[in-house]
DNA sequence: CTCCTTGTTGCGAATGATTCTCATAAGCGC
DNA sequence: GCGCTTATGAGAATCATTCGCAACAAGGAG
């Protein structure tokens, strides 16, 4: 459900999503704000969190470790992702490679309504650099 | 680290894996252990589970929901799935053109170390019959 | 076949992320 | 400002997963 009243909390967890890197749990945006001084509690952030994830205004994946990533989304317009698994850089990508794939691929299996999840891990130039 | 001797606690883990159809949580396969009378322990399916996804024998991925399912795999080649979101009946799919890809874009970017996750979920012929 | 050495098991406790509960503190329309 | 709701926050509750460790058993040695 969207919610009804707008509240400074929800607005630092959107503030605070837009300025971090890459992808961010929501302990770690937590954190984040904590350190700055803001008082928002956990559930607080998940909850934001779950709200802008809705509205399409930020996207979620699931990191192999199993905890939920956020990052706030520019567009609103479906893309996939390029993150460093050292320092969390990301970079958009439009794929319409990987969506025809998909959907050349699902057709011929007879599937319907083909979603998918596709996102690259590497390391950026940097943290290849720093090995 | 692979295991060094056999136990018929880890042959279970591993036919049970086979019999499962699609994917399948570490929990889940604990239950169908029990129900099939077996009294392994959850932990030891846990230590099965990753023996088997270390070698290649089994392909792991984590769910929206935050499980991580597994499933047995024919070949032990890199290989990517479609699932039907609705019963769980699994394809497994070549998919030469996403590694292709995901290393063009990967170098395009300066990023080594290229690794990728990509699954495909729509709904199978029989469950797009039903809708 | 029996003994011994170690890798394994299985339990329950520990951990970590996420969600829920519920009393309290705000939003917002009037 | 007033009151009606909805959102917040602190901690408890839930879940999946991992750890710690004593009891156990697989396999090789004798």
């Amino acid at each position: 459900m969207q919610p009804k009243r707008n509240t400074w909390q929800r607005e630092a967890v959107r503030v605070e999503l837009v300025d971090a890197p890459g992808f961010v749990s929501a302990q770690e945006l937590h954190r984040r704000l904590k350190d700055g001084g803001s008082t928002v509690g956990l559930a607080t952030v998940y909850r934001a969190l779950a709200h802008l994830a809705e509205v399409g205004d930020a996207d979620s994946l699931q990191s192999p470790e199993g905890e939920t990533l956020f990052r706030s989304c520019e567009t609103t317009a479906h893309h996939h992702h390029l993150v460093c698994r050292k320092c969390g850089e990301t970079r958009e990508l439009a794929a319409t490679v990987v969506e025809e794939w998909a959907n050349r691929v699902g057709s011929k299996h007879g599937f319907t309504e083909i979603g998918h999840v596709v996102d690259l891990f590497g390391l950026c130039p940097s943290c290849s650099a720093a090995e």
